[in-house]
DNA sequence: TTTAGCACTCTCAATGTTCGAGTGCTAACT
DNA sequence: AGTTAGCACTCGAACATTGAGAGTGCTAAA
């Protein structure tokens, strides 16, 4: 549905004195405000209209109007120009970045912080799949005298560690052993294929050296398992509760949810490649029918993959949140492509 | 200051009402719960005596008492019974903190989830320090053609690993003469005198090998830095803003100074070595003024190391919340002295 | 020393009242 | 036909008023 252009000219003025205040928005203050050359009454006879078109509401008769969830659908689809971030704040997030630019979980843990911090709302992100990737080598290194460390260095560049123990003594000559004869099996085998079936194949082929090897090969397959899951980073929950506009009870119902790591994985995987933005009950989860999802892909290598996403009330400015998340997740695809490019 | 008897027995019973129900107190109804064999008149008679020696105060005129500060320090060092966990309690606690024994640091963390689960209080931990600690072994594992893993394994079981970056090609060759190099260097050194100092002259020792190496250096001083440093693992934040008893104000201003590492680690620091109870305005921290804290340590070989705490409101079931977090403590000495052991 | 009785106090919840911001409608104006 | 001034109307927020109930302290008797 289009709008004539002063109706939408007064639907955004609406939406974005509400997003600024949080107050019902009158027609005598919204001319006061903003440089609109009609009268209060044009004004009140559009906002009746609109109104009527399921754009406005009013908490009761004699309060001003606050803005539906249609209307910042229509204002975020049709009226709000998102502008980059400027280039001091593109530099701070550059720079906050690289800070810890070690892993995809820390680039990833640092850019939920980063985001949750400046646009004050709950954040999440998920590191990249590994379901493409492979096994590049395993390593060993001993800790102990019965225990050693099984480092499983993934094509995607993600390096999963994981101790085990043996029964026996451990000698340098064993992890030899053991070296020679995993990457000999494991080198070039997908992530997502190294489950129970395939340790147990595996193992049935080293005959009676597979008896030493239980632990050895729980932990590589934890590793492994580790290495090719999505891990979802957060920052910020705590924000929720200090936010106006949502109460505590609603506060808490989406805090669960977010704390939910199932629920929270299988919402962040079914977000779109681009941009999005979702309103209230918009959102197919009902814990966030009075809050909104603005969330974005980084891209690796020109390929989409993990989510950046922010959680908070409704009334959010937009635009700002959207050109911090992009400007975000592109530092994001950078780094981690770098990441990759090393191997 | 003792009390007499009967006075004491009052007392008691309107704490532990007070910190069942949160209501203040009334003499009738105290009398109705509890089996007290006087009659209200007395027990007011009693009450206002308390009331003048500073245990209880009134809201207002017409409500009933409720417990002051010093009243739950005297409850806490001379009423108050700690009754250790149930057997099935203990050994819940014990199945938990094994499932993820690979770690002081995965122990701690466990056991803060641990205890803010079964407390619903804010609960922080700190893993054991390495001031004493020395590095055990040094490894190196190749992961691209120019990075490379430092595994710094200290004697306190704590195992680091940091990546680094060269400018040149790394080989397993490369990897060895470090290896040698470095451990020469290294072994047996104590983790706090691995500092930049330190670094350059072992540098300098090297001659041109050094220039080889800044990223190395580097690396293990960074791993050596995170084996000795204490780290504060927390869980449960967010329960603080859904307890009645704190305003929402003060509960902010307590997860500001929970979320600010440097004050709460040195608050940490300073605890004492056995269980202890600090109500509201004995807290040294303005911020908690309002809330108390309750803490211990665990021992590990005998020696007192972390801490594992629990930030809540004044209104606190004392007894419950000691003899779950000595439970719990009990459990993470033994694993992490377990661990350490393995060496 | 304990207790019954009683007047007193103060909060809480319900109810009433005022004030003002904002509305919709009508009639006049461009 | 669209715009605007004027006006009666509505409803919530803020404040005052009232009655009920819980709890108290004090007094006098046991």
């Amino acid at each position: 549905m289009e709008l004539a252009a002063r109706k939408q000219k007064i639907l955004s003025a609406i939406v974005e004195s509400f997003i600024r205040t949080g107050e019902p928005v009158g027609s005598k203050s919204l001319i006061n405000e903003t440089g609109l050359d009609v009268s209060s009454a044009t004004v009140r006879n559009e906002m009746a209209d609109l109104t009527n078109k399921g754009f406005l509401v009013q908490p009761h008769t004699s309060a001003g109007r606050v803005p539906t969830a249609q209307a910042y659908r229509y204002y975020v689809d049709n009226i709000m120009k998102v502008t980059p971030v400027a280039h001091s704040g593109r530099e701070y997030i550059e720079t906050t970045l690289y800070r810890n630019a070690d892993s995809p979980e820390s680039i990833l843990q640092s850019a939920s912080d980063l985001v949750s911090q400046l646009t004050d709302l709950a954040s999440v992100a998920t590191t990249p799949d590994g379901e493409e990737s492979r096994v590049h080598k395993i390593s060993f290194v001993q800790t102990g005298s019965h225990t050693a460390m099984a480092v499983v260095i993934a094509s995607n560049g993600i390096i999963k560690t994981k101790l085990f123990r043996c029964e026996f003594l451990i000698t340098p000559e064993i992890l030899e052993v053991f070296d020679k004869a995993l990457n000999k099996t494991f080198s070039g085998v997908k992530l997502s294929s190294i489950n129970q079936p395939f340790i147990q194949t595996a193992a049935a082929r080293f005959g009676e050296l597979s008896l030493f090897m239980p632990g050895v090969l729980m932990a590589i397959m934890d590793g492994a398992k580790s290495a090719r899951e999505i891990s979802v980073c957060h920052s910020g929950y705590t924000r929720l509760m200090f936010t106006p506009d949502i109460d505590f009870l609603t506060a808490r119902g989406v805090i669960e949810f977010l704390n939910n790591e199932h629920d929270l994985a299988s919402m962040l995987e079914n977000l779109p490649i681009d941009t999005s933005v979702s309103i209230g009950r918009e959102n197919s989860r009902t814990e966030l029918a009075q809050s909104s999802v603005v969330s974005t892909r980084y891209t690796v290598d020109g390929k989409p993959s993990g989510v950046l996403a922010v959680v908070g009330p409704v009334r959010i400015d937009y635009g700002r949140v959207i050109s911090i998340l992009e400007s975000v997740a592109d530092t994001v695809g950078t780094l981690i492509g770098e990441l990759t490019d090393i191997m």
